[in-house]
RNA sequence: GCGCUCGUAGCUCAAUUGGAUAGAGCAUCCGCCUUCUAAGCGGACGGUUGUGGGUUCGAUUCCCGCCGAGCGCACCA
């Protein structure tokens, strides 16, 4: 258990002892500020105002109640009833070196397994066929990936899940646009000439009139399955998949081609979807009726979900979803022409991921087991916050967020983020304004790398440069996107996510690789025993660092935030920094202390192995 | 127009969810390499948290009003 964890169960025990056990769930214990305490206990504030009584008279009572002597000596109240604490060093000592003799607990530098496992879908990358990966795919697989790491990591069960996008309206553009091309699908295409077939169809699509209708049948013979249609999907397909598998292999992405299951996987789900759906909601009557629609301004939108068709199309109305007009905004489930779109493959997939079990058929890949999701979790861009909230809404409205062994409702999450521009504020485009491909962007980190590798270390031999700038020009991108809150836009401007220091991914690789050239020298010593001392401030600090990493670990997935990680993984790293300047460790004073400082280093690197490899997906260095 | 997200040091970002004197990096200035990788460390300078109210022991955080930015709002995803 950590030290917060067990501080806070204390003052559990001692609120419960001093006012009544109703007072005593999950008083609020974190780390202080160094300049005050290492950790604090700010239950007093809230307890005052439920008791009556001044908060520092409350603070005064669960100090009386609270058995701390073996991890603090004397707390201290401060303020309006802050109760700080230092944790005593023989405590700390101790737990480092618990942690130390046990190999399991030290591979997982202290991380405790979630109580309890839950199943979790992460939903992320979702590419578009036929096109290849640019910017826009960056973030969903870099946060989706670090999120998903992170939840297994935890001790839950994962289902990775790469929500292709391979049977839309886009694709029937590509169809109708291989007629006049008149393509030879007997050799393998190349996904750049894939590319430009699909812009040029694009064009043609918003220029042609008759094209665009042509091209909108297409999507209805592709999802009715005829067959001419379906051998050109395939020979689209192939060779778009082993381009993702390139890319996602280059990123250091944990999907796998049988976490890929696409709008076509779910196609032949779509009718009884909307059928089962129209069943499970009531009918809005038998036309649009614009009368039932109109909405007095006092209270827009409907006040209770229900399918209808409207101006041909077939819809769910949800309470709370209006549009300019504010009349109510529908969700289109069938088109006008028949066909589906991503609504209803949403929903599909919702339904498979938590209610299907695998007697259900399931022609194109069989599952090994049952799914039954406990939670479900998009990473897309904020822009589709909208549509979320209204697929999630039907769902619910449906009841169909109940997970059938459970009986709980399924947590459904949408974890937004932010676009990436460019250094001038504007979305990231080429020169040309066109997306920028994400094999060109990674191909530049590794060269922009190289020379900044070459220049720092220059006797580096080619062989291991090449090496190490690969791993800190893909980690540097990769960080960069993960550092920072995933809800604000950033901008990607090369000399800020290559730069050297502050908080980025080459000062996190380098303060790993200073540790590994410690090692080196020491002779790959493992320093499991001994008596830990922490002489030095910076020794203090760095231990009560390495003993904060199993509280950061959790808070990443409930927030679903992997920056709290990199901001922590940063500060160990200025820590250890501190303490490298300021102890030196082969050459200490005596073989105990040498021992002593071996483990604090040991210590560290086991932390950044799972930190930044394990949860962030980041390469470490053994030299750079 | 309605809705969502956001506004913090000159610049790029944090702030453990309502906790103490709002923290880092860059930039500027001053120090530290014949000692384990200076891609580093220590220090200085820099703030009316867009703005005006409210809630309370306490507000960057919650509520309301303005100002500004981005995004979304019927058959694309």
């Amino acid at each position: 258990m950590s030290i917060e964890s067990l501080l806070r169960e204390r003052f559990s025990r001692a609120i419960g002892l001093a006012f009544g056990s109703e007072f005593a769930g999950d008083p609020m214990v974190k780390p202080g500020d160094p300049k005050f305490a290492d950790y604090q206990c700010n239950a007093a504030m809230a307890l005052s105002r439920q008791l009556g009584r001044p908060p520092r008279d409350v603070a005064t009572d669960i100090l009386r109640h609270a058995s701390l002597t073996d991890i603090c000596e004397s707390p201290q109240i401060a303020g309006p009833g802050f109760i700080n604490m230092r944790i005593s060093s023989i405590f700390l000592t101790r737990r480092l070196g618990e942690l130390l003799a046990d190999p399991v607990a030290k591979a997982r530098a202290g991380v405790a397994r979630a109580a309890e496992s839950t199943t979790v879908v992460v939903d992320y990358a979702g590419p578009n066929i036929a096109k290849e990966m640019h910017v826009g795919h960056l973030r969903s697989s870099i946060l989706g990936d670090a999120i998903a790491r992170t939840l297994a990591f935890m001790g839950h069960q994962v289902v990775r899940q790469n929500h292709v996008g391979d049977f839309g309206t886009q694709f029937g553009m590509l169809i109708r646009y291989a007629k006049d091309l008149k393509l030879d699908t007997g050799e393998m295409p190349r996904i750049t000439d894939l590319d430009s077939y699909y812009k040029q169809a694009a064009g043609r699509d918003k220029s042609d009139a008759q094209f665009s209708i042509e091209a909108r049948q297409a999507v209805v013979a592709l999802q009715s399955g005829d067959p001419e249609a379906l051998r050109l999907w395939h020979w689209i397909r192939d060779e778009s998949r082993r381009h993702c598998r390139e890319i996602f292999a280059r990123l250091g992405i944990t999907l796998s081609e049988a976490d890929e299951r696409g709008e076509s996987f779910y196609a032949d789900r779509l009718s009884g979807v909307v059928q089962k759906l129209s069943e499970a909601l009531p009918l809005g009557g038998d036309g649009p009726d614009e009368e039932t629609l109109e909405i007095a301004d006092s209270q827009p939108g409907v006040t209770k979900a229900f399918v209808t068709e409207s101006q041909g199309a077939l819809c769910v109305f949800l309470p709370g979803f209006v549009d300019k007009d504010k009349k109510p905004l529908p969700l289109i489930i069938r088109k006008g022409d028949g066909a589906y779109l991503y609504a209803t493959t949403d929903l599909a997939a919702l339904r498979f991921r938590i209610l299907e079990d695998k007697s259900t058929p399931d022609r194109t890949a069989p599952l090994d087991h049952n799914w039954h999701a406990d939670r479900i979790i998009y990473t897309t861009d904020a822009r589709q916050a909208q549509h979320f909230a209204m697929v999630f809404d039907a769902i619910r409205a449906a009841h169909w967020d109940i997970n059938p062994v459970t009986h709980r409702p399924v947590e459904l999450q949408h974890a937004p983020f932010g676009s990436i521009l460019g250094e001038d504020g504007k979305p990231f485009k080429t020169r040309s304004g066109e997306s920028v491909k994400l094999r060109e962007l990674l191909d530049e980190a590794v060269q922009r790398a190289d020379a900044v590798v070459q220049q720092k270390n220059p006797q580096l031999p080619e062989a291991a440069r090449r090496l190490v700038a690969g791993a800190v020009g893909i980690g540097a991108v990769k960080y960069a996107d993960l550092r920072q809150d995933r809800i604000s836009d950033y901008e990607f401007v090369w000399d800020r996510l290559l730069a050297l220091d502050g908080n980025t991914g080459p000062y996190l690789q380098y303060t790993y690789a200073r540790i590994r050239s410690i090692f080196r020298k020491a002779g790959e010593v493992t320093p499991s025993t001994g008596e830990i001392t922490l002489e030095t401030p910076q020794e203090r600090d760095l231990a009560r660092r390495i003993m904060q990493f199993g509280d950061v670990v959790p808070t990443v997935v409930t927030d679903l935030k992997p920056h709290y990680l990199c901001t922590y993984l940063y500060e160990l790293c200025g820590s250890y920094s501190a303490f490298y300047e300021a102890c030196p460790v082969l050459k200490a004073s005596s073989p105990e202390l040498r021992q002593s400082r071996l483990a604090l280093c040991d210590l560290t690197a086991a932390v950044l192995r799972v930190g930044l490899r394990d949860l962030l997906g980041i390469e470490l260095l053994e030299e750079m």
